[in-house]
DNA sequence: TTAATCTATGCAAACGATTGCAGAGCATAT
DNA sequence: ATATGCTCTGCAATCGTTTGCATAGATTAA
């Protein structure tokens, strides 16, 4: 049963000094306030002796838990490993562990993470499941904890947040179809709650325009989540619609994916008879039948760009909120082609 | 900043009884030592004022952190995510938090997660990334960390792990592959230092022999990873060998993926002139061009069941260790067809 | 020299729970 | 009536830190 944990107590009575000593000289912040030379015999003592701060008794009495959450929607869409491995691999460095809740989509285990991670004491939040309006904002700015969003943004203002410049993407995607000579365009758009959705049925729009495009307002779909089933809804209502469309901007690669399935199901040639463009260039996306013309958002850095702000807001409690839009890349792959 | 905390004291002080007796109120274990009355009105008070533990102090007069760790190799592999999903769903319900940790495969990676996870005392570890014999069991053993190995197993006697049937899905593989008329089949073997690796490989020979098919040494070959770069470097190798043979059973999906690539650059249509078989079916595993015949495992089960008997251990740390097999099913997709 | 100022350390009180022990009160047995 | 036992609650120590305050000694200023 575990070796007998080595305690500041422990090394002070080695050394023949007072706990609150040895303490003063393991916390950089309190270092200086100590003799080099008690120091030293303190540090080298510490090492020898192999001791461990006891995290409990630190954030008791502190209050800080080293801990931050995050919240996804969907541990099993792939898009948001990358988007954690980033958030870890920061957070890590200094010093922090990462509880993730999957919340399933589910407003009420939203609700429940949350609890937890106030029960845990968290020292910040990385939340990707923000709709664009979301109470969780409120909730963590009464609270005071430090918090950011990742992948979704806000509407209300002074929020911190990372996301990918969806207005851009968007205008690539419609100039690449366009390029391409397609002219009447679909759009699969995802929940219109979340501000990737929202934004990129925007820049759907203005896409278009910039095109010199008419968009038909009857060849945008909307879907209640960020689904294959969703996608698959909305592509056999537009089917359904018996309009003529050569290619299909889906509000992500989630959404492509559906598109494919019910085209497939109909007999309709993905990137030959209709062209499907998607968005945030999922892992796998190079696999899929075709392979997915997508924007590719860096998702990785989503992440990673999430953590240090959040650790700079930690730090510094009222440092001004700040968004980054990272640069998106359109992946030309061969699911969008030539209209013939 | 956050209304003061509810503590034991207030709600103590509010009906006049010690901090003790709620306590012993709150804690089930200890809840019918005190007078009904009473801790009725524990009960109330602390629901009116929203009370909720303070873990840190819980945590360090307890030595328990409710929270367990959880180790992959590889997040952005996304057969983990339903693991780690399952795992959660019956953690979380038991009010643990899930740690994770991501070691990339790096030995030493490993290491710093079980510092770090030691450092922060979880309760348990789930460990996804054990090789067959692996300095980590033994240090969890030397420790008293209760912990389970998931979809990789040990060779040490006594250790839990929650797996799929390797052999049996193995030699489902095989049969179904001989029944289509392969004879020559060959392996991309995964790494023998894990036993999923290990396993699959045994399972490949004997599959054989039940077949009444010699298995060709040199149409073995083994890969360093379980990655798609490995499968491909192997799967040329195999074509160098221009030896014949018309089906590959890649070790997992990642290395199917790897034929794949190296199928499709030599212009050999995979699933008509070479059927290729998977193992996992990882997710999207369905999207591939062909879509991929793979064993299926019941990922999330392997986390479910992982979860569970992590529990047993740590409510009851002397309880024997337990491994759960669970059977595999093959899903027939377009990989693999009959020899022609 | 004396007073004033600093510096380095120790002291002790927190943080918010748990838990062994003691004792008050009451019922039962003798 | 006394002894015995039981049940319930309070007391106080404890878990391992941090940190405001006190103080001893050294240093500087007057």
């Amino acid at each position: 049963m575990a070796q007998p944990r080595v305690t500041l107590r422990d090394i002070a009575d080695k050394i023949g000094v007072h706990p609150s000593t040895v303490s003063r000289v393991l916390n950089p912040k309190t270092r200086q306030m100590v003799t080099e030379e008690i120091a030293d015999k303190v540090l080298s003592a510490a090492e020898e002796m192999g001791y461990r701060p006891n995290l409990f008794a630190l954030s008791l009495k502190t209050n800080r838990s080293f801990t931050v959450g995050v919240m996804v929607p969907d541990l099993t869409n792939p898009a948001f490993a990358p988007i954690i491995k980033g958030i870890d691999n920061v957070l890590e460095e200094r010093g922090y562990s990462v509880i993730v809740a999957n919340t399933d989509n589910l407003i009420d285990r939203q609700q429940r993470s949350v609890e937890k991670f106030r029960e845990r004491h968290v020292d910040g939040l990385i939340i990707a499941t923000a709709q664009r309006k979301d109470s969780v904002i409120d909730e963590c700015r009464a609270e005071g904890t430090p918090f950011v969003l990742a992948v979704r943004a806000s509407t209300d203002i002074g929020v911190s947040s990372v996301v990918s410049d969806e207005n851009v993407g968007a205008n690539m995607v419609i100039s690449h179809l366009a390029q391409l000579g397609h002219t009447r365009i679909a759009h699969v758009a995802g929940p219109q709650f979340y501000s990737t959705g929202f934004e990129r049925h925007q820049g759907f729009l203005q896409g278009m325009q910039n095109a010199g495009l008419e968009p038909d307002p009857e060849l945008v779909a909307f879907c209640d989540a960020f689904t294959e089933e969703e996608g698959r809804r909305a592509t056999s209502k537009l089917l359904a619609m018996r309009k003529k469309f050569t290619a299909i901007f889906a509000a992500n690669d989630m959404l492509a994916l559906g598109c494919y399935d019910e085209l497939e199901a109909d007999g309709i040639k993905c990137g030959k008879d209709i062209s499907v463009v998607g968005f945030d260039d999922m892992p796998f996306a190079d696999k899929f039948n075709p392979p997915l013309t997508t924007v590719h958002t860096p998702l990785i850095d989503v992440g990673a760009e999430a953590a240090r702000i959040l650790l700079e807001q930690i730090d510094n409690p009222d440092i001004p909120a700040r968004t980054i839009k990272l640069k998106p890349d359109l992946i030309v792959r061969k699911s969008s082609g030539p209209v013939d």
